[in-house]
DNA sequence: TCGTATCAGTGAACCGTTTAACTTCAGGGT
DNA sequence: ACCCTGAAGTTAAACGGTTCACTGATACGA
């Protein structure tokens, strides 16, 4: 590669006959005259010069970069989530560094170790139990996106009132009629079962329904599969519960593969509400996406600038009422 | 923030009666015999040693980051592509930069310029014709998805037989007995037509299809605007080809709300072929994402190794025959 | 007139690695 | 006994900025 020599700071000094120091705050607008703020400005473009984010990165230990770790990039309302991330920390001259955990709690752990050079980090926990967040929150300012974290002091959290959204979902389906319905949560491999997992068992025995709870990988493939061997079962339950709109696509491939009508044959409800929803008629439960991404960045930016202590602020769902859900 | 010291490798040094030089090429396996190796591995970790990539960066030139450059981010299509770099790259150790032009070759030229820091990158070019991209490609090794940069010396290219896809395109939906067809290609304000939009009109001509062309953003929520005015006007086409899958599901979400039967109102073909187009039935053209993914990655690491010169990969399409497009 | 605050800018240390060039020493060939 | 070689480390100079502590000069009030 023949790479273009850039100019450095020392250039732009000599050029103007100041020390790099000088360069250095006129061109971040410190101590220095407005006069030679501008000789220097000119100079700079002249010559093409840019500051290297390494080498600034080095010496004043901020980097500009957040960490972007998502449970499962297989699911799409986590790429839009990571999407609006990315976006939004441009907007504020930040660069988002997106990792997937793709649902396994190994690659998390070692993702979130092995991660260094970033001012921050927003997550969205695969086992939000796991013990090594308490010690990376103390080195690092951490927004947490979903389920609070156990004992970590994260900057802040972004939470989700699953409980209500769940309360919700099965309470509409049992106003539709609904007695035997099938839950589909993600795989979470040796993850102890999420705190929405268990209030699914909890409510649905309030509720008189009859569950059958299965784990399922994140992505339309994957998903398909596993519904596939529910929906194609004697005794097949009246409506299936998914835990994200991803897996009820999953679920929405297999009923027309066995050639089930939905809502007729049987009822489908998605968690999440992703835009291609809407296209689908899949009932859903709605988290105001952009609300999150908006929430997330602000407070991670304030983080690391050291302007915040704790924070935590709490997501309400609302039912999206469409048409893969019908009475029995 | 408490922000836990972590070890720098003098203390390394220090722990071992080694020099700082000495740890440095004993943890990446150089110069030092066996035994000290194992020394110094296994001080670095009971000391909870890693290397800074900041600083590593700044000495050897190299971060281990590569820029991954989408055309625009509202497509699903590509929201894949950039999922799956990323996860790819992340297998061979480097970690991505995912940005978004927004199909806006203004950003577009920003965010290249911008650019530092990065080993190398992957751009799916908003513009390619731009004139900036030739003054990158000598200070960066690119490879581009899609379509040719003009007459930048790119390290390597992974482009699309636009050509070929077109072709099969327009001859099927001729075949079917379509006449008038209307043909949605994204936005990307004040960039001359691209070769594939041009080619569309060449081969229109020569199967004598009737043609109308409209530019329209990528999303869902702003496809559907624009196929809306499209066909709900009089004098609706009988079918609609759009340059992305997510362009046609807008058109779908269109022809729902106006009560349009797809294929027996009017016939929809995408461009892609994302994974939800199966579930959909979209009828679409298909480009081996994982193909793609996989030459991207592994022609960028070359290019950063200085291992490669040059190099083209040609992509040929295959239709994907399903349900959304009819016969007249 | 003197002391002192303020402003504009300088010099040098520092951030934590890598790497080129050099030293030291043991072993081998002649 | 001598030179040469290679292995195992060491030294010190980068890499390209930021920032702390300081200097001179100018203005200011008493």
């Amino acid at each position: 590669m023949p790479q273009r020599k850039r100019a450095t700071i020392r250039e732009v000094a000599k050029a103007t006959g100041l020390s790099p120091a000088a360069v250095s705050y006129a061109l971040r607008g410190m101590q220095v005259s407005e006069e030679t703020q501008r000789r220097v400005r000119r100079a700079a473009a002249e010559l093409g010069y840019e500051a290297d984010p390494i080498a600034r990165a080095l010496a004043s230990g901020r980097t500009g970069m957040i960490g972007v770790l998502c449970g499962s990039l297989e699911d799409l309302w986590q790429q839009s989530l990571a999407v609006g991330i990315g976006r939004t920390l441009r907007e504020k001259d930040h660069y988002a560094l997106i990792l997937d955990a793709a649902g396994d709690p190994d690659r998390e752990s070692t993702l979130a170790r092995q991660l260094r050079g970033v001012d921050g980090l927003i997550v969205q926990p695969v086992d939000p139990a796991a013990a090594f967040w308490a010690q990376l929150a103390d080195s690092l300012p951490i927004v947490v996106i979903g389920d609070a974290l156990k004992d970590a002091r994260t900057a802040a959290e972004v939470v989700f009132d699953n409980h209500s959204g769940v309360t919700m979902s099965l309470e509409y389906l049992r106003a539709m009629g609904h007695r035997r319905v099938a839950v589909l949560t993600p795989t979470r491999a040796g993850t102890p079962d999420r705190p929405a997992d268990r209030h699914v068992t909890d409510e649905a025995q309030r509720l008189g329904l009859e569950i059958e709870v299965v784990t399922c990988p994140q992505g339309l493939a994957p998903a398909t599969e596993v519904a596939r061997a529910i929906l194609g079962g004697q005794d097949r339950p009246t409506a299936v519960f998914c835990f994200s709109d991803s897996i009820a696509y999953g679920v929405l491939m297999a009923a027309n593969a066995l050639d089930l009508h939905v809502p007729r044959d049987v009822s489908v409800m998605g968690y999440d509400d992703h835009p291609m929803s809407e296209l689908l008629g899949l009932t859903s439960v709605n988290w105001n996406l952009d609300g999150i991404v908006q929430a997330a960045v602000r407070l991670v930016i304030a983080a690391a600038d050291g302007t915040i202590r704790r924070r935590r602020i709490t997501q309400e769902p609302f039912l999206r009422d469409r048409t893969s859900v019908g009475a029995v």
